[in-house]
DNA sequence: TTGACATATTACGAAGTAACGATATGTTGC
DNA sequence: GCAACATATCGTTACTTCGTAATATGTCAA
């Protein structure tokens, strides 16, 4: 799918998808759960947390941000869901990291949209 | 919080630390709504109708994306708030298009924000 | 196995969101 | 002025999300 080129409107009619190029265009469901995901401030805050490629266990996650401990392994799940980190287990302790890969994928995905639309 | 196995903190140095570049990186609060706005499928279908520069009143909007009259004003208000549509009354109706320089700019603070963290 | 610890899952109330109908505001033309 | 139309705002209801406590699952060490 590669980029449909935006131009002016058709001089008439103010609306209508005259092409049949664009018209399927939608997010893909990881990118629609990659924005939820971004779309909340705590969870924002958590993605912060493993800036520079750092790994953090659950519980540090949940003492950085300042959540609970089952809040922080959902929103961790809720991340992991979505596609923008990952999680090894590690003996006790399960370790998160950003997924560079799921976050960029998403983002081309979300440019892609955009530059369809606007 | 004991045993950090693999994730250090910001000390010592792993790729580049605090070099002051990356301080608190935040989402802008502008951001912040665009994300929100792109988050709900009934937005991003508004957001679909603008394709080329369609520029639409709050009616043609409600019909096309099958809303209500109130509903539809709402949310191209939310997007409006977003930055990522603009308004002009042209007579009795009010005509919403797809503000390109909105999303770019989101789009930009949103790419830095996840270079960042990821 | 048992005990200690870390994480995942469940249950539930609080807060936010999305949609609608009804009503208020604003614009045009008589 | 008033009537007709388009949009914005208000009030309500149903639904979802966020955070917490309690509990279940999983891992290691003895």
């Amino acid at each position: 799918m590669s980029p449909r080129l935006a131009s002016p409107e058709p001089s008439a009619g103010r609306c209508g998808p005259a092409d049949a190029t664009d018209t399927d265009l939608e997010l893909t469901p990881a990118t629609h759960e990659f924005l939820k995901a971004l779309a909340s401030p705590s969870r924002q805050a958590v993605m912060m947390l493993f800036a520079r490629g750092a790994e953090l266990s659950v519980g540090e996650v949940a003492e950085k941000a300042g959540l609970g401990q089952s809040t922080a392994s959902q929103q961790l799940a809720f991340l992991r869901r979505a596609g923008i980190v990952t999680s090894r287990r590690q003996g006790k302790v399960v370790l998160y990291r950003a997924n560079r890969d799921g976050v960029m994928a998403a983002l081309d995905d979300l440019q892609t949209y955009l530059l369809a639309c606007c």
